[in-house]
DNA sequence: GTAGGGTTAG
């Protein structure tokens, strides 16, 4: 505003002292006017001038454009007497960055003569309007015209290939070929983030090592495809390297700090994600809806409801990003009722919910047993939002009836769905075919799966759960027969557990862990306590096939369990007896769900576990997912 | 005139 009082002060003494005004210090004087937001008055300024160059024309028509005044600059446009390469470029990128296509594509084949912008132009319009295959087609319609692709063509093409779902190989290698040949920092990034979109790592990793003046986004780039393709681990190492390597020179902003965080609450480390946040507050790094939800996400799935509930109250400007933040995190937690009002606030506030946000609605519905409010949601969303649903509305909602134990229903839902089901669909029939011991539904389920994924894990270990349920051990033993036959490895299940803010990582059966003798001998005496209450093994979570003690052993050591008996022997005798925070990569096994429970009401602590799916809240001998889980 | 990195997801 200032910069702009100063440019009409000097016009204005242009004025008075009756200096002659040539077109180039008209020019000059629109250029102000319209960056500082005043194309109406440069508008008076043109028409003052007695012979307008093409340029003068030009900055007219980018004035306003960039007041968002297409209508204006296209009347501009017509009625140009000479129109050179920059008022059509101009013009097309305008058209394409809104979103008129067809309009832009017009006047693509229109203009007498075009250049390297105008192509970039156009394919930058396609791929930033998600029409990537046209972004493609008109990138080798250019080759075909024999023109050099440059910087900015093939970082269009890059970001256009990396959000494809499936690129073909050889347009993967040639755009990479181009791009190494200009070899830029930005487009090596672009490049290297493609690989990370597309689940690459590896041959991400590659091309950051090959970049050797590694920039602030080439860093983030890397940080943020280790988070996305869940290796958070390796996440926060490369961001641990950039501080060692490059200290002064580059300094983590909050894209940074965004990878961090979501990498923080993919392992469940508090005390990391705590770290962060002081960080962010320490450094001042500017705090925003994307740092927000990415807080709320972080604190819910470490366990700190409260911590996210307050950062998110606490923000002033909430996207729809950070209101589904708080939905899923409420959600998670089994806090239904909490959700639900959270959503009506979000009405309230006029945010338009998206399909991420119903599918935690319908998440926290079924956590909660809900499955009439959520049925309800699920038409609300088609018939008042327009959504059409995506396969995960339909899984939710087969999950939902699932775990309300209307296993019918939910099987009848199926079979009239207009989507093909997919694996995570007849997975979650499977799951509850075993809580509801339906060996029928589950043995044709089963089938189903080993059709789509053959050697998928989940479905042996989900059918071999079934049979162990109702008894059927020799049907166990025959599934398991088949696994060794195809080869399929389960999952190994694995807990970690934060004590002193280092993590403790157990495995089933684990005799790594330096105290392992220890752990299993203490977890024997907790066993002793709690049968007297009422704890009964459920042998039929046994996975093998093995004699009754066998299988009661099997049983005593998964790994929720060691590592809940870790964290109890380190903290028996100190004063400050906090939750005990247990993270597990699998849904936590029905026994030592049960168990859990005993030990919680036996030793008087509170325990909570953070499963695949959910959180259980273990208190006085209840959980907190009332048995829907 | 065209331009590389971020949150939420069964």
């Amino acid at each position: 505003m200032t910069i702009c009082r100063l440019g009409q002060q000097i016009h204005a003494s242009l004025i008075k002292n009756g200096s002659v005004l040539d077109v180039f210090v008209f020019n000059s004087l629109l250029d102000m006017y319209c960056k500082c937001g005043q194309s109406e008055f440069a508008m008076k300024v043109f028409q003052g001038i007695s012979e307008p160059s093409s340029t003068s024309w030009n900055i007219m028509i980018c004035g306003f454009l960039s007041s968002g005044d297409l209508m204006s600059a296209q009347k501009l446009f017509d009625v140009m007497p000479y129109r050179d390469v920059s008022s059509w470029n101009t013009m097309l990128s305008a058209y394409a960055k809104c979103g008129e296509l067809e309009n832009a594509k017009r006047l693509f084949y229109e203009m007498p003569v075009r250049n390297l912008v105008s192509w970039n132009a156009l394919i930058a319009g396609f791929s930033q309007n998600e029409r990537f295959d046209e972004a493609l087609s008109t990138f080798s319609e250019m080759l075909k015209a024999g023109i050099r692709p440059d910087k900015t063509t093939i970082l269009s093409v890059v970001s256009a290939v990396s959000t494809i779902s499936s690129p073909g190989d050889d347009v993967v290698k040639q755009v990479v070929g181009f791009a190494r040949a200009i070899g830029s920092v930005s487009v090596l990034t672009a490049v290297l983030d493609m690989y990370a979109k597309l689940g690459r790592i590896d041959d991400a990793r590659a091309i950051f090592d090959e970049i050797s003046e590694k920039d602030l986004v080439s860093w983030n780039a890397m940080i943020s495809g280790y988070s996305q393709n869940q290796k958070p681990a390796e996440a926060i190492q490369l961001f641990r390297d950039m501080q060692s390597e490059c200290r002064v020179k580059i300094k983590a902003d909050k894209l940074t700090m965004v990878s961090l965080i979501s990498s923080c609450s993919q392992m469940g480390a508090l005390a990391l994600g705590e770290w962060v946040h002081t960080y962010i507050e320490k450094f001042g790094i500017e705090f925003d809806e994307y740092l927000a939800a990415a807080l709320v996400d972080m604190y819910a799935k470490c366990g700190d409801l409260d911590r996210s509930r307050r950062i998110f109250q606490e923000m002033p400007r909430k996207d729809v990003a950070l209101w589904n933040s708080m939905i899923k995190a409420l959600a998670i937690h089994g806090e239904v009722k909490e959700t639900l009002k959270i959503f009506a606030q979000m009405e309230r506030n006029s945010v338009t919910p998206n399909d991420i946000t119903f599918i935690g609605l319908l998440n926290a519905c079924s956590h909660g047993g809900f499955a009439e409010k959520g049925l309800e949601l699920f038409s609300l969303m088609q018939s008042q939002y327009q959504i059409v649903p995506r396969i995960e509305h339909y899984g939710c909602i087969v999950d939902l009836l699932c775990r309300a134990g209307r296993l019918t229903d939910a099987y009848d839902f199926v079979k009239k769905m207009p989507i093909k089901p997919d694996k995570v669909i007849w997975g979650a029939l499977l799951s509850s075919c075993r809580s509801h011991q339906n060996v029928e539904l589950a043995e044709e389920v089963a089938r189903k799966l080993t059709e789509l994924d053959p050697n998928h894990d989940g479905t042996y270990v989900l059918l071999s759960n079934v049979y162990a349920s109702v008894g059927k051990w020799r049907d166990v033993k025959k599934v398991r027969d088949q696994m060794k036959a195809q080869n399929v490895q389960k999952a190994p299940g694995c807990s970690a557990v934060e004590l002193d803010g280092v993590l403790h990582e157990f495995t089933a059966g684990d005799k790594t862990h330096p105290r392992f003798e220890e752990i299993y001998k203490a977890w024997d005496e907790i066993v002793k306590r709690i049968k007297p209450m009422g704890y009964e093994p459920d042998k039929g979570f046994s996975l093998k096939n093995l004699d009754e003690v066998d299988k009661e052993e099997a049983l005593n050591r998964h790994s929720e369990k060691l590592a809940l008996t870790f964290a109890f022997i380190s903290t028996e005798h100190s004063q400050h007896k906090p939750a005990i925070k247990i993270v597990k990569n699998l849904r936590i096994c029905g026994d030592c769900h049960t168990a859990m429970e005993f030990v919680s009401k036996l030793e008087g602590r509170e325990i909570i576990v953070r499963d695949r799916n959910r959180f259980h809240h273990f208190k006085a001998g209840l959980c907190s997912c009332g048995g829907y889980w």
